[in-house]
DNA sequence: TTAATCCCTATCCAAACGGCTAGGTTGCCA
DNA sequence: TGGCAACCTAGCCGTTTGGATAGGGATTAA
């Protein structure tokens, strides 16, 4: 919301050449921190800048010009800003790399995410310190980086349904979280000015979508995807 | 799930006389991290331990009988297991003051974690380390903290329902676990080996509770309130 | 013993849902 | 121009729900 207050920035030591310089988007300043002493260990590399709104992550990108930008998608109450981001830095600055350091697990956020131009996608809960390190540098020499768990979950979707999965609509999203709030059919329809059939055809398109027969699954699929909140 | 690595003990330093000691809680490396270079700016406190499952919890309070613990709830799978720790610790151990640092805010768990002994409730996301800091002296001091945002809730929830609400059983929480995999109560039945007619009973009696009107909706709150994955 | 809590079961009915088929309108891009 | 995607609508039918009401059994604490 206010403008970053970037408390933190020991302006840490710089080693003589080739420092990998990296740009921190986390909206929680325990993260922040923990990633900067974490990296810091490590000569070569410095934590340039950090940010904790969607907009202050492009403004440090275009003042930095990093070599990696950390990111956590969600940095509001919208995650999918967060892959918009992704797209747009990667498209304005193709020399950034972009390292996703994700809270939870999704299938569907791990595949927007590499498309859109992250170069790894690493989960918080259960990283190892050197994990995190080495991701880094494997990311710095060109490589994609998949945390553990992460690259066989995305192998099993590729081999599956990669075609017209996934994406869900903005209707279907609207739909959806109507649901959650416990809306029937016919609420939604008033609430949304459709008709009752309509709501029923996105919720079908978008069980389709995410292998829901039911929507609670429905529900609780799109919530553990991060698509609602 | 393994033995506790908890690698990055650089056993801290320690100031002459009254140090706060602190054990901290946390199944992710780069909030333990954190924490610890937050907290360990100040003279007079100490990061003593760190744990990063349940049992490692019990543990380091065991050894090292600090005088605050911070951790979050969510240390598994199981949140509710989180809740049951703070007991045990609050009643074993009366002199170690706990602040419970979570990733979500729900009414259910504060309430319930202030019930079982927490002294302190901050929530991890836009929390600010001055905040986090200070949270630690005032409960130090006695207080009892609740961040911001968790301290409304919790006002606005003591006003209205703090009656028979918040608390599901093992067989309500069962049924939601499968509703939201998208059972229909018939195969929800022959799953837990109960009639029909009893999963529609659990799921009347939880929705009362989560005050929700349907299936879906109270997959959600179930969902939003940390107590199903 | 009584009360409380959790667990289990039953029946009834109106309403809501899922799954289907079969259309229609835009707007955009090749 | 034609194809495609997203959006909107309709009707049918069997199944699944929500909601209420009314019990019994077991365990545990007062």
């Amino acid at each position: 919301m206010g403008p970053d207050p970037r408390p933190e920035v020991s302006l840490g030591r710089r080693s003589p050449m080739a420092t990998t310089r990296i740009v921190v988007a986390d909206r929680n300043v325990i993260t922040r921190v923990g990633i900067r002493s974490i990296l810091e260990r490590n000569a070569g590399i410095a934590v340039v800048a950090e940010a904790t709104t969607y907009d202050a992550v492009i403004d440090a990108v275009d003042e930095h010009g990093p070599d990696i930008m950390i990111i956590d998608l969600d940095l509001g109450d919208d995650t999918t800003r967060g892959l918009t981001i992704c797209e747009e830095i990667s498209d304005r600055y193709p020399a950034t790399k972009i390292l996703v350091l994700a809270n939870t697990l999704s299938e569907l956020i791990v595949v927007e995410a590499l498309r859109r131009g992250a170069n790894g996608y690493l989960c918080k809960n259960d990283l190892k310190s050197d994990e995190l390190i080495n991701g880094v540098k494997a990311i710095q020499d060109g490589d994609t980086v998949l945390g553990r768990g992460v690259g066989s979950l995305v192998a099993k979707g590729l081999g599956s349904t990669r075609d017209k999965a996934e994406h869900l609509t903005d209707r279907e999203l609207d739909v959806i979280r109507a649901i959650s709030r416990g809306l029937s059919n016919k609420q939604i329809a008033h609430e949304m000015f459709i008709s009752e059939s309509t709501v029923k055809f996105h919720i079908q398109n978008a069980s389709k979508k995410l292998h829901s027969h039911r929507r609670a699954e429905l529900v609780h699929r799109a919530s553990a995807a991060g698509l609602i909140t």
